[in-house]
DNA sequence: CGCACAACTTAGAACGTGCCAG
DNA sequence: CTGGCACGTTCTAAGTTGTGCG
């Protein structure tokens, strides 16, 4: 079984268990929520049909630094022979050169598409001779780069505090703007640098060259009354506009997939955090129906119209196993990945009994990212049914919901509630797991430090639930031994602890007076304290083993209402800041602001 | 309706840094 | 005082949803 289908089924226990354990009142007799300092400015919505700003104002956008050539002790071999290449060669091969002990660079694909694009680049005398990658030599110019690196490493600390600086400086100049009066972080301020397109999982694109982002690519978008940024010296933009319905800065058009890509806020802002806002209250919407659309896609089920039964069935998985919607994909364009909408045949294979259960399907699949998802779950009859009847003379590579697509999903869901489309679903399903998980684990007893491992598990649930992994660290094995050597040497230091303890017990008993009484006192809270310094070890451990491939910052910054932590601090004596750090303290000040301890999603 | 394009959110990996144990 | 590691930050790819057009 893969591990991480193991974890899905601990989660489940732990859903199902641990909540038996502590009284199940939700307490929600009282007013359903308590928003407060509304004088702070945030409104969900401020202003009239898609306006986002009456004032922009900014820098521009910064750009990569210009190739700088290689030293001339610095070579490229062909065939064994040195060779100096034209700049614009020369550029391209660093990208190949720099990325030479990574993985990437002995996939065909990847060489493929960076030697097609690297010997458009060439001269037509470079073209003439460069004919095969496996006869060209980059250690030199990799050597090179690895030495630069190190270089920097050691670089005394004045240096670094310069650039350090430096960094600063820019940042302040070219990383912020302002938005309708107030100076707001910007969050990606530079263009990206040119390099060798690194797609996820299986990219057919992937080792494409990426170009060089120019000012003659980039369209600006600002107030019409503001100071126009300048264009780097001797360039012009390629456009200015004042569109006041879009929330971008500058925006240009990249050469690997003909996708736009745009400068735009960072989290902390008041545009973004109004956004996110709004997000959560649209899914806490949904709870208010969620039960009505659970019986309306269950009648459907027995529906007369394919199409329906399709999109019942699809609904379903989105809400019980919080799948992405799934949009179709051009093929050829990017790695083969599937969404609910998007699954294929040979996706799904259904047991009539596994695991005890009845009715099992078993999903396999590449979701975003080419993440696996991996599931067998139990499903209703009627679910099962429907698929059997969905899968039937098809061939494997057939679409599952042939009938359906996510426009038709999200139009039907916005029939059903104003504002409401398949993710959702999955914010709702993430938060409201929060919440329950929360509940269900905490003890008001407990110390700070157990608060929070639960709060972790809670927030492992739906990691899980969502299927946010992450590649197990490199150094994972080893801290992990590491820490299970501590946790011996504790035990052992409490076994000591425990005879020492006995002893003075004894010797109190024998004689008695104060001299030994103080002795015993004393043995007593040290096997106290290293019985305490042993149980932390062995949450330290557990959390990091169940935490081996599980992504936890994905749902925490994107997926659950940051009130609901919130609340759980203050009810708890949580610090908000053991939780949040300062970033994410930042992204969330809207809701720090207005959750108070009584707050339910 | 189906498509292409635009805008915006969500995602894991790579990279940087500062802290703590040895 | 230093090297490893945990954590935070940056980067940009990969999704979803909305829009406008024929």
């Amino acid at each position: 079984m893969l591990a991480f289908q193991l974890l899905r089924l601990q989660a489940v226990r732990v859903l199902l268990g641990d909540s038996s354990c502590r009284p199940a009142s939700r307490g929600s007799l009282g007013p359903r929520s308590t928003q407060k300092g509304s004088g702070a400015g945030w409104e969900e919505e401020k202003h009239k049909d898609g306006v986002k700003w009456r004032q922009l104002e900014h820098r521009g956008p910064y750009f990569a630094p210009p190739y700088e050539p290689l030293p001339d002790g610095v070579h490229f071999f062909y065939d064994g022979k040195p060779m100096k290449l034209s700049m614009a060669a020369e550029e391209v091969a660093t990208f190949y050169g720099k990325m030479l002990d990574h993985e990437y660079t002995t996939k065909e694909v990847f060489q493929n598409n960076f030697f097609s694009d690297w010997r458009k680049e060439m001269t037509v005398e470079e073209r003439k001779v460069i004919k095969h990658l496996d006869k060209c030599d980059f250690t030199e110019i990799h050597r090179y780069f690895v030495d630069k690196a190190t270089a920097q490493k050691a670089l005394p600390r004045e240096e670094k505090q310069k650039l350090k600086e430096e960094a600063e400086k820019l940042q302040q100049e070219f990383g912020y703007c302002i938005l309708d009066g107030h100076r707001e972080k910007i969050g990606n301020f530079k263009t990206e640098p040119p390099g060798l397109f690194r797609g996820r999982g299986d990219h057919p694109k992937m080792g494409m060259l990426k170009r060089r982002v120019m000012p003659e690519d980039v369209i600006i978008n600002c107030s019409r009354d503001s100071k126009i940024p300048e264009p780097p010296g001797g360039h012009q933009w390629k456009e200015v506009r004042s569109d006041n319905t879009v929330t971008w800065l500058a925006a240009w058009t990249e050469n690997i997939q003909n996708s736009i890509k745009y400068i735009m806020l960072n989290p902390s802002s008041k545009l973004k955090g109004e956004k996110d806002w709004q997000k959560y209250e649209i899914a806490r919407r949904l709870k208010g129906v969620v039960n009505e659309i659970r019986s309306l896609y269950r009648a459907d089920w027995k529906s007369q119209d394919m199409k329906k039964r399709q999109r019942a069935v699809a609904l379903y998985f989105i809400d019980k196993l919080a799948l992405r919607a799934g949009n179709e994909k051009e093929e050829g364009e990017a790695a083969d990945t599937v969404g609910c909408c998007s699954l294929r045949v040979e996706h799904v294979q259904l047991h009539l009994e596994a695991d005890g259960h009845q009715h099992v399907v078993e999903l396999d699949f590449l979701g975003k990212d080419s993440i696996r998802y991996y599931n067998r779950v139990p499903v209703e009859k009627p679910v099962y049914k429907n698929l059997q009847l969905f899968m039937k003379n098809k061939d494997p590579g057939d679409d599952l919901f042939d009938r359906l697509t996510t426009t038709s999903l999200n139009r039907h869901l916005q029939d059903l509630m104003d504002g409401l489309t398949a993710k959702v679903f999955r914010t709702y399903n993430a938060s409201v797991t929060l919440q329950e998980q929360l509940q269900a684990l905490t003890h008001a007893e407990d110390s700070v430090a157990a608060k929070i491992l639960s709060y972790n598990r809670a927030n492992r649930a739906v990691a899980i639930l969502c299927n946010h992994q992450r590649t197990t660290p490199k150094t994972f094995e080893k801290s992990m031994q590491n820490l299970q050597t501590k946790i011996k040497a504790k035990k052992e230091q409490v076994a000591e602890a425990k005879v020492e303890l006995k002893r003075a017990k004894s010797d109190h008993k024998t004689q008695g007076g104060n001299k030994s009484r103080s002795s015993l006192e004393k043995k007593r809270r040290l096997l106290e304290k290293l019985q305490e310094q042993l149980a932390r070890l062995s949450t330290q451990a557990t959390d990091k083993e169940e935490n081996k491939q599980v992504a936890l910052g994905t749902s925490k910054l994107n997926y659950l209402d940051p009130r609901i932590s919130i609340a759980w601090c203050k009810r708890f004596g949580v610090p908000v800041e053991k939780i949040y750090n300062k970033t994410q303290r930042e992204k969330f000040a809207w809701a720090l602001d207005m959750a108070g301890e009584d707050f339910e999603f």
